[in-house]
DNA sequence: AATCAAAGAACAACCGATTGCGCAAATTGC
DNA sequence: GCAATTTGCGCAATCGGTTGTTCTTTGATT
């Protein structure tokens, strides 16, 4: 079955023509006659001819793969983010013709984003997740390899791209705050995360800019297991809290569930807001406000930009991503 | 920065050997002195060499890379199976010196995939979902490179892997059965998806061999939106049904939604029962009962199949995998 | 009609590895 | 001690494209 590949020199051979001129017509590049590249272009649809990307890649010391580097991280493997953001990207991709090569490393060992820099497999690299003080984004300088960061960085000269999560998180909880509601606790994700410090300082911001102190002690950072989060919920409900802001749906799954354990009634006792807008979360009963990101289009922005840097095009260094903030009944007064 | 990466033909100057020895130093293929040998590795190591995959691909006429194919299905995008799944398959390439390149296709549309095999970039395949009637597969098929199905296939010369998905819900059906329920309605998911046809096989096989009549008005596929999730709920409660099983876990969210809405207690008043463990179920209230399958496993397993078959060793054409059933508080009777 | 520029096509080197073959040196057998 | 075999290594072709340069043809200019 599994005929023969064609190669360009078959068609050259075919065609009576130099495999020069078959590339020429291909490509469009070079000075070539019209006739000529019609006739080779014709035998090529004709005979579902496609050009091997690996001795293409060879010659033109291109791979026209990207890669996308993913956390291994049990914890977020139950948010679809990756997959919804890699959908975008690879969409973007084919659409320019790379390939996206996926990788997963987790915090502390990068010795796979090694492995695929240094096998020259990609002509650049999505790196999805930004740590405040990140291995992998001081690799990939290192190393010179065109890349960007889903997720902000301190280093002005990286390429990178978020949604911007400090702004969105401001504008939730402005909005709780002019509601009336005070007593307001966050529920954090893990503080080595850029992610979480940029929604911190968002929440942070509303309060300043309204000029109403902040307390502290509700502010809970590296809520990262249920046991914690019942934990939290248990000493928020004794402090008669109003309103409790969750960064992450998982966060918030667990809390609504703490509460309905403990039969406090959303949002008559306690209001409740979420990131991330989940269908999970949209429909709950009550249907619980959050945030909402789109995540397609960050991977296809994200994949345009990285695809720009590399074909040497001018590319914005730091692009934020709206949001949408959907209140909805578990924050009603 | 970006030093001008090395060659084995720098390698080969520097030793002053020829680069055919470094060559089969690297690879122990071929005749080569052990003193040279080391010489050439210690070289290596110390100036943190790496071959260039591309070129050795054009030599070897083999890339190294195996294509990943999902798809682009917004529904199926909100539970992380193929996050899941990509990260198993991932892993085990990576420990076998391969790449993973992601292809996203639709149900109608494989041009895509067409792409992916025709630019000659993977040494081959694995279609992560099998329709009834695959087009995939069919392309797949005709053109004769490596793949492997994830989800079973009618053709026995294909190979294929899944979970035991038709065990699977014959057993959790079986034990519901064994309670003493017996008005159970099923909700099942696309009927174009292998995967729903496999599991209504195990709720009938369940129901056969207890001999035990089946009510086929309880049965119900297609389920693939909320509205009609609440239709079919409210008429099942106004038929006084005794448990609801569904055949996914969205499906199940609405459903438990619904139910809440309506103040039908679980499982007082009815009893629920899902597949696929997530979180989510498992940390509800009540806690549902469901079965659980490691996707992580799963992708490990499909990988390193479809890598063996590549390099000609022998494989086992269809492989199941197990499952576990967790009994929980929204079945008790 | 002679001159010159531009266009069209081909030659050949190159990208960075692998690999069949051949040659010389070392080892073995008797 | 000499032939036969084995071992170690290098030459050069090859994989399938791209691209700088050269050669030939065509067309325009004066």
């Amino acid at each position: 079955m599994n005929k023969k590949k064609m190669t360009i020199d078959d068609i050259a051979r075919e065609l009576s023509v130099s495999k020069t001129t078959v590339s020429r017509a291909i490509s469009g590049k070079g000075r070539i006659g019209q006739q000529t590249r019609d006739k080779v272009m014709a035998y090529i649809k004709e005979n579902d001819y496609r050009p091997s990307a690996i001795a293409k890649g060879l010659a033109q010391q291109k791979t026209y793969n990207i890669g996308f580097v993913m956390p291994g991280d049990c914890n977020l493997m139950d948010i679809p983010f990756f997959q919804k953001c890699l959908l975008g990207v690879s969409e973007m991709a084919a659409s320019l013709d790379y390939d996206v090569l996926v990788s997963i490393i987790s915090e502390r060992d990068i010795s796979q984003l090694e492995r695929l820099v240094n096998n020259h497999k990609v002509d650049g690299i999505i790196l999805s997740r930004t740590l405040i003080d990140d291995e992998a984004v001081k690799y990939l300088c290192e190393k010179g390899i065109p890349f960007i960061t889903i997720g902000t960085t301190k280093d002005k000269s990286i390429i990178q791209i978020d949604n911007d999560h400090r702004r969105a998180c401001k504008e939730l909880v402005s909005l709780l705050l002019s509601k009336g509601i005070r007593k307001m606790a966050l529920l954090g994700g893990d503080k080595t995360h850029m992610v979480s410090e940029k929604r911190l300082k968002g929440y942070m911001d509303a309060y300043s800019e309204l000029g109403i102190p902040l307390d502290n002690a509700l502010i809970y950072m590296d809520v990262n297991n249920n046991v914690i989060v019942d934990e939290i919920v248990e000493n928020l409900i004794c402090d008669n809290i109003e309103c409790i802001v969750c960064m992450d749906d998982f966060i918030c799954m667990q809390v609504l569930n703490k509460l309905r354990k403990q039969k406090i009634r959303v949002p008559a006792d306690v209001k409740v807001a979420s990131f991330y807008n989940s269908l999970l979360l949209e429909r709950n009963i009550p249907a619980i406000t959050s945030l909402s990101f789109d995540i397609h289009e960050l991977g296809m922005v994200t994949c345009k930009t990285l695809i720009d840097h590399i074909e040497e095009k001018e590319v914005q260094y730091r692009t934020l991503l709206g949001y949408e903030v959907s209140m909805r009944e578990s924050t009603q007064v």
